[in-house]
DNA sequence: AGGTGTGAAAGTGTTCACAGCC
DNA sequence: GGCTGTGAACACTTTCACACCT
């Protein structure tokens, strides 16, 4: 039985685990730069801000990259998990919606380092198409089909007001878009082979905010000492 | 035993919970706008697009706040979830880095409907230093501490670039912040007292490519289909 | 000695299914 | 009849602790 790519473990990394190998990377590159070679769980786990036991459960779920009794080769690992995360191939991303944040996002430079590309700026708003943004020119949302097939967008970021944010996902999805990253505040409707993922800032701020509240409460005064982990 | 506020559960409301809360306060605030006087938990988590059963067991965590046979009053549930997350008080924040981002922040009008007040946009860049975004001035960084016991901020928004988050951070909490929204690409280091929210575009295009990779990928063809829940 | 990789235990979160109330 | 509130089962995640490798 030939395999080219020795794939680690079939199938299945935990959502959980995904979602730090980011973390994990960007981490990585910073040590890189500086030019650490190699690096252990104990001190990745410290510079990332988790436990040392998750880091290498996360890492072992990609294979066994690490050296015992040294730890990861940083270089190596940086390839490990570029390649899991689908960085290796580049990624054609639209944003739709030319309003402050989609500014701010196209001009947005460090994308995720590298992967990424912006292929393409929607707009509704005719007044502003054709303006040139962070070096690429604002398109008219009504050829978002053609723009898509033209410049193979596999993922759409939704910066548009709320109102029309699940009409341009529906587009999007129409014409194959996959993942979509939604800034409008509203709960997007999509099949179950697509992908979204929400950034929400008022979200964000309403759970700080509850947070806050409980510190300056009449709760906690007593139980707050002794209880470990009782914040987090 | 005289309790004023009838406070439903002591304590410990789940993390899980309170993130999805603002979800349905502001579902709930749309069916309230458009003059629907109840829901059931079965259409509610429709909207919000959760499990029904999830749905009740968040909204049990307040209290008893349904009516068997009917559903949940809206405009009730509404103070409810409120009141819970802490915004029936202000919260002033301020933001700190004023370039494309912070801009987009400030400029964010309906920044989570009501609770919450920019109260101070501050900034290094001298040159940009008494312009007016949203109607605010923008005040130097140098007198942070200043502004941030003037203007009695509770939630400090980091929208600098990377260089210059932790040590805007460390200023922040320096001067009793405990609520940090993070939008600069670092891992914060903070007290154990103080919470941190992280909100970074890269992560989510680079956990967006995982999957996207996996859906065109050699995996996933068979075992694809009949497995509820495989997504997500 | 030093540090990874991983079973096993503990902790959290989700879903089912139904008793009980309106 | 319809719908909430919740015990119990299940699934996922984190953490511990240590065998095993270099």
């Amino acid at each position: 039985m030939t395999r080219r790519t020795p794939r680690p473990r079939e199938r299945g990394i935990p959502e959980a685990t995904v979602a730090r190998l980011p973390v994990y990377l960007r981490a990585l590159q910073a040590l890189n730069d500086q030019g650490t070679p190699t690096i252990s769980s104990e001190d990745l786990a410290a510079i990332t801000g988790v436990n040392s036991a998750k880091l290498r459960k996360d890492l072992s779920h990609l294979g066994s990259y690490g050296t015992r009794g040294v730890g990861y080769d940083v270089d190596y690992l940086i390839y490990q998990v570029s390649r899991e995360l689908g960085l290796t191939q580049d990624w054609s991303v639209a944003i739709i919606g030319i309003g402050n944040l989609g500014r701010a996002l196209a001009n947005y430079g460090g994308f995720g380092s590298r992967g990424f590309r912006i292929a393409a700026l929607l707009d509704a708003d005719s007044s502003i198409v054709g303006d040139k943004v962070a070096g690429l020119p604002v398109r008219h949302i009504e050829i978002l089909e053609e723009v898509v097939a033209g410049e193979s967008v596999s993922i759409g970021v939704i910066a548009t007001p709320a109102a029309a944010a699940q009409s341009v996902c529906d587009r999007l999805v129409g014409c194959g878009v996959t993942s979509v990253l939604n800034f409008a505040p509203v709960v997007l409707n999509v099949p179950p082979s697509v992908d979204v993922r929400k950034v929400d800032l008022s979200i964000e701020l309403q759970i700080l905010a509850f947070h806050e509240q409980r510190k300056s409460d009449g709760y906690g005064g007593p139980e707050w000492f002794g209880i470990p982990g009782s914040l987090t």
